[in-house]
DNA sequence: CGGTCGTTTGAGAGGGTTCAAATAGAGTGG
DNA sequence: CCACTCTATTTGAACCCTCTCAAACGACCG
């Protein structure tokens, strides 16, 4: 997994993004499109040099098609990304990224796996380490979800965390 | 101009962004890509039915190029708006604002046009009324920015209202 | 078993919100 | 042209959620 940043000068950061396996990377057709890149867990990755790939992209009309398919896909979840920012509480936001996040999973009630750290999670929400680790432990005393370990979770009440999220 | 927004079931609400004429709206290539469009000026809008204009990109590859360059440079502005909405104070939040706002303007120095009303910039900068009227009269009192009308602003010191933005 | 880093917990402070009221501005009818 | 009304904006004061600073705890690793 890899997660997306920007920065500002004094180091204050924001995580864009995770990538799964299959995303794209590094994609950039309009003026910019920059971001740092970052591992959580071991990553390997394809590169394609610019010129190659445009020139796939005019043979395979189809794989601009998909591109652009992707690229709304992102946008989209850049938009649900500014509401909870912009207007959620810091347990909304927990909420609605552990329910993201459990969506994405292919483990069915079975824990989720949280690679990030929560300097991760924190820089993704908004929020500070503290008040994510904060918030898990109320949503953990509340018996919403379980924590057997740092890095590990349980969703015990999906349908309370859904109306937590607050979408 | 248009303002596109989002929801909340209490409400809440997040403004998305802002269309200028020429812009795109309804682009929905991906799954799902579902907001709301307010009209903030008078508007003249051009419709396709989908069906024409999936034709149309079929037809004409280089529109197809064009709308995957305009939805890159969306998610750039969207991945810069999360950064602002994630870890900018309400100050530099207003300054970035007005900075993106002048750049997009085309009367270099002379007033700019403040069409929207603060409940728009406010909930496009996930703040307050209130917060963004103090912060205004704030950067009014030091002589950065002064405010003819509410709805008329002239930047008087771009380069501190570039530093305040801390981009 | 000791050291280091990441996470959790605690206490106090602060930036932005909330609630409330005053002011300014735009439109309307006399 | 002016008085009136309605809405938007500004200003004020108290509150609160989250941040900051600090320390304890725990897990992983050598």
């Amino acid at each position: 997994m890899l997660g997306l940043y920007k920065l500002l000068a004094d180091g204050r950061r924001q995580v864009v993004g995770f990538l799964v396996p299959g995303d794209f990377l590094g994609l950039a057709f309009g003026r910019t499109y920059v971001h740092t890149a970052e591992a959580i867990t071991p990553v390997a990755a394809c590169r394609f040099p610019r010129a190659r790939f445009m020139g796939l992209l005019e043979e395979f009309p189809a794989l601009e098609r998909d591109i652009l398919s992707r690229t709304s896909n992102e946008l989209a979840a850049a938009q649900r990304q500014m509401l909870l920012l912009g207007r959620k509480t810091a347990r909304e936001r927990l909420a609605s990224f552990l329910v993201d996040l459990a969506e994405r999973s292919d483990a069915d009630g079975g824990p989720l796996e949280l690679p990030m750290g929560r300097a991760d999670i924190a820089d993704h929400l908004g929020l500070t380490i503290e008040t994510v680790s904060r918030t898990f432990t109320g949503l953990r005393r509340e018996g919403v979800i379980d924590l057997p370990s740092a890095h590990r979770l349980v969703v015990r009440k999906p349908g309370e965390l859904a109306r937590i999220a607050a979408c």
